[in-house]
DNA sequence: TTCCAGGTAAACACTT
DNA sequence: AAAGTGTTTACCTGGA
């Protein structure tokens, strides 16, 4: 019917109001399933979400494995790393304490990132005007929420925490106007990618549920994480098909309706047409799109998404590939985990090639997008 | 011009 | 009662 110009960020956000009519179950799952907050990783549950694929499998070829050294993800490290350096000094100061290689958050509360990162970039400075960290986040509150989700251990985090999370990593919102919070539970209920299961009796700590990230959206917000994250990449990444048409069904939707995209999916370009890096606002209190699709990064910053990014890429390859334990998890507890794995390890690996390719088109690419126009137009217009 | 995604505000109900 | 949380609706903006 129509396609979604991000290629998946369309259904990311509540594509449609009445999303339970669209999920049947899908409240019920969360509401029925409870997740112990300490053992949540580690305790399947049983669900039908892993079932209760929206479109079924009909059409959908499953991914095959290519060839091993596209699917063996060592150079993707390797990339990914030297990629970062690439970014200068700051790439490596910022990538490295934020966290490490699987994704931990090296330390709670805001001294990994928001003073390492302050002292690499705003020399001491809060709220300067060129403080990257003070910029708008380049990402939508929807992947800053899947950011924060997948970077919890226990990959459910309570609405708290993932206003404590974004303060954390992107100091930007602590000077923003609170509205941002309230994006934030929008996303969370509206989003479908999201889901909420309860804390377990007993632990009631604390007000509200757990939230956690739908398994089958993952690969989903993945892209589209490295969608906004390698914006630019479209200037010199040439597609090794024929660009989507008109007549060919949006691949990105299959994923989506899918849960789990294929290798045939997948290996189409990365629709880095996405030109939405437009303004960086650096006064929050003047700028009221706190997050944004439409946003840009200060070369400053890109270093810096590229680490967080990427480690989240990391974090969530090193946990697919990891051993097969029990806390092969997913928030929902697919009953099989090794299912699960197998489904979506191919994907993961596609996604992962694809996040490397675009680093190194990024290795080339200096963001230098022009001055808002959002802003400027919002500005006008007020 | 239209449609859609995303952001924002607000109201309301519920829970702690 | 207050604050936090979750849901829903409406509106706006920008991009395709």
């Amino acid at each position: 019917m129509h396609e979604y110009p991000l290629g998946l960020m369309g259904p990311i956000i509540g594509m449609s109001p009445d999303k339970k009519a669209e999920s049947p179950g899908s409240q019920g799952v969360c509401g029925a399933g409870t997740l112990p907050e300490a053992e949540s990783a580690s305790s399947p549950m049983a669900t039908s979400l892993d079932r209760i694929g929206p479109a079924g499998v009909a059409g959908v070829s499953r991914a095959e494995p290519e060839d091993d050294e596209l699917t063996n993800l060592n150079w993707l490290h390797e990339n990914l790393l030297q990629n970062f350096t690439l970014g200068g000094p700051e790439a490596q100061s910022c990538s490295g304490p934020l966290f490490d290689i699987e994704g931990s958050i090296s330390s709670p509360h805001g001294h990994s990132l928001s003073s390492s990162s302050s002292s690499s970039v705003s020399s001491g400075s809060p709220g300067s005007e060129r403080d990257p960290l003070k910029s708008k986040p380049p990402f939508s509150f929807s992947l800053l929420i899947y950011m924060a989700i997948e970077q919890s251990p226990s990959k459910s985090l309570p609405v708290k925490d993932i206003y404590g999370w974004i303060l954390e990593h992107f100091p930007y919102f602590s000077s923003a106007p609170t509205g941002w919070k309230n994006s934030v539970r929008h996303n969370l209920s509206l989003n479908k990618c999201f889901r909420k299961v309860e804390r377990s009796l007993g632990k009631t700590n604390g007000k509200g549920s757990l939230w956690c990230v739908h398994p089958e959206f993952r690969p989903t917000l993945m892209q589209a994480l490295k969608k906004q994250h390698f914006p630019n990449a479209h200037a010199l990444y040439t597609p090794p098909a024929s660009p989507p048409s008109a007549s060919s069904p949006p691949r990105h939707l299959f994923t989506l309706e899918q849960g789990y995209s294929t290798k045939g999916d997948q290996e189409g370009p990365i629709d880095l047409s996405r030109r939405d890096l437009v303004v960086v606002s650096r006064d929050p209190k003047q700028d009221h799109t706190y997050s944004s699709s439409s946003v840009s990064r200060s070369p400053q910053q890109m270093p810096r998404c590229q680490a967080v990014v990427s480690s989240l890429i990391a974090h969530v390859e090193q946990e697919r590939r990891g051993p097969a334990h029990s806390s092969d998890y997913t928030p929902w507890g697919h009953p099989s985990g090794k299912r699960a794995r197998q489904e979506s390890r191919p994907e993961v690996d596609e996604e992962l090639k694809e996040a490397a390719g675009s680093l190194l088109h990024l290795a080339g690419i200096c963001t230098s997008l022009g001055a808002s126009k959002r802003k400027s137009r919002k500005l006008n217009s007020k």
